[in-house]
DNA sequence: CTTCGACCTTCCCCCTAGGGCAAGGTCAAG
DNA sequence: CTTGACCTTGCCCTAGGGGGAAGGTCGAAG
């Protein structure tokens, strides 16, 4: 009868996997011939094929030798199963691939639609490509964070690009980039800033940005990379806490 | 900035497999805090995606971290190839979808479309299930050790059948198989049986099953099945050496 | 101030489905 | 008689993580 080579020739599979499936229960082993080679008969290779059909489906070996004690409902049962784990599989594959393409062309999507389209924007209103990168690093990790503050947070941020006053403020803050740090203009911008602010959000509930420490690792992260920036932060925070101990004398530090 | 585990969450991937990225050289480890904790930022989000998009299309991570220090035509090159390697694991998956089915209704094809015809026209012919069975079992083996011989032998097994007084001698063998091995019935078929042979293949050139050892072996494990059989196969093996010798004086044993 | 649950750290072993190789026995052909 | 193609068992190796141990850290609540 056959030897495993031949078993596995015809079935197109290795002899390895042949034996891998005799340690694992899924084979009965064959009889031996006198030289102890193993010998099969057509039956192993109904057996066989079967297996490999099973575990072409990826199903799992240890599953495939429990099917084959299975009773025959039991076993179509399984058999559906299996089909329709088949059709997720390919569904999710064709999904893949099209994330495949998105990513080839540069449109996946970190975040959410509406905050690209107002990255986006923002070069149109006259930001440098510096500003929208930081901006975007910056809701990046607030949507990875907490993602219902920042929802309301951007639209707090959208609504503020409407004001002609604020928009031309985060406008100057943006070209203060390359400024020296002891450029006196600074000290009129952090006024700028500090004036609408309050007008903005009221001088008792100091934006939540103060206080959260996710935003401060990220204001700190954006000082990092100008000096002009880092004294602009500095002031403004000064100025902010004198704001909030004129108004509410109850706050230290 | 983000922890592991906030940066898995909003990736939807394990902790374990970020550190795994990590040992690969995949991701970049980021700066730690001051208790040891790993703090990622928004580049980490993007690289992350990014190399989750391509594990999932089936990339080795080996290739991947590869692809990352790629120039742009090359990456896109190696996307191309992704995109299509894609394509053919999902066509396979649909192809193994419908064996799977095949399976399901019994309908997958060990031999050829024109034997298994063959094999449900036997029991038309007359022939018990139990004759057709193991003809379908002969014929695995066959095909399965030596396909191009079994070919030939399959027509002129068809072949014989059309002649009204061969299929009458193979119903007749069929029937026998509950027969006490005593009978002489048994006697009468086995001379039938060899004229028949030796008119249809000569006597000089004893049918090749005689010679080659996996047909002898098939014989064998049908022989067990019927001590009618056995005896039946034994008649007739000596007869055809009787013949044999008679014709040509140089074979023995 | 402690304590609790949810994090984080490194280290190490486990899994699947086999692949690869070694060291040795067997078989058929030239 | 050798040669090349088989076969045998046994052991280690792989990818892509999962699970858990042993220990450090954090924020909130009592």
């Amino acid at each position: 009868m056959l030897t495993i080579g031949q078993l596995a020739r015809t079935v197109g599979v290795s002899t390895k996997t042949i034996r891998v499936y005799h340690d694992k229960g899924l084979l009965p082993e064959p009889d031996r011939d006198s030289s102890g080679y193993r010998r099969y008969d057509a039956q192993a290779v109904a057996g066989l094929i079967k297996i490999r059909t099973l575990s072409e489906a990826g199903v799992p070996l240890a599953r495939i030798r429990e099917l084959s004690t299975a009773a025959a409902p039991v076993f179509h049962e399984a058999l559906d199963e299996i089909d329709n784990d088949l059709t997720a599989r390919i569904r999710k594959l064709r999904h893949t691939q099209q994330r495949l393409r998105d990513l080839a062309a540069g449109r996946i999507h970190i975040l959410p639609a509406e905050v690209d389209r107002h990255l986006q924007q923002l070069e149109h209103l006259g930001f440098t490509p510096r500003w929208a990168a930081m901006e975007r690093d910056l809701w990046v990790v607030m949507f990875a964070t907490l993602p219902d503050t920042a929802k309301d947070w951007f639209q707090d941020q959208v609504d503020a690009l409407t004001d002609p006053v604020l928009r031309q403020l985060y406008l100057t803050y943006d070209q203060a980039h390359d400024l020296d740090p002891g450029d006196p203009a600074l000290e009129a911008l952090a006024e700028g800033i500090v004036t609408e602010t309050i007008h903005r959000y009221g001088s008792a509930s100091l934006p939540a940005e103060a206080n959260s420490s996710i935003p401060q690792l990220l204001q700190g992260s954006v000082n990092d990379s100008s000096p002009a920036w880092q004294r602009l932060d500095s002031l403004i925070r000064h100025r902010l806490r004198q704001a909030g101990t004129e108004a509410d004398p109850s706050v230290h530090s």
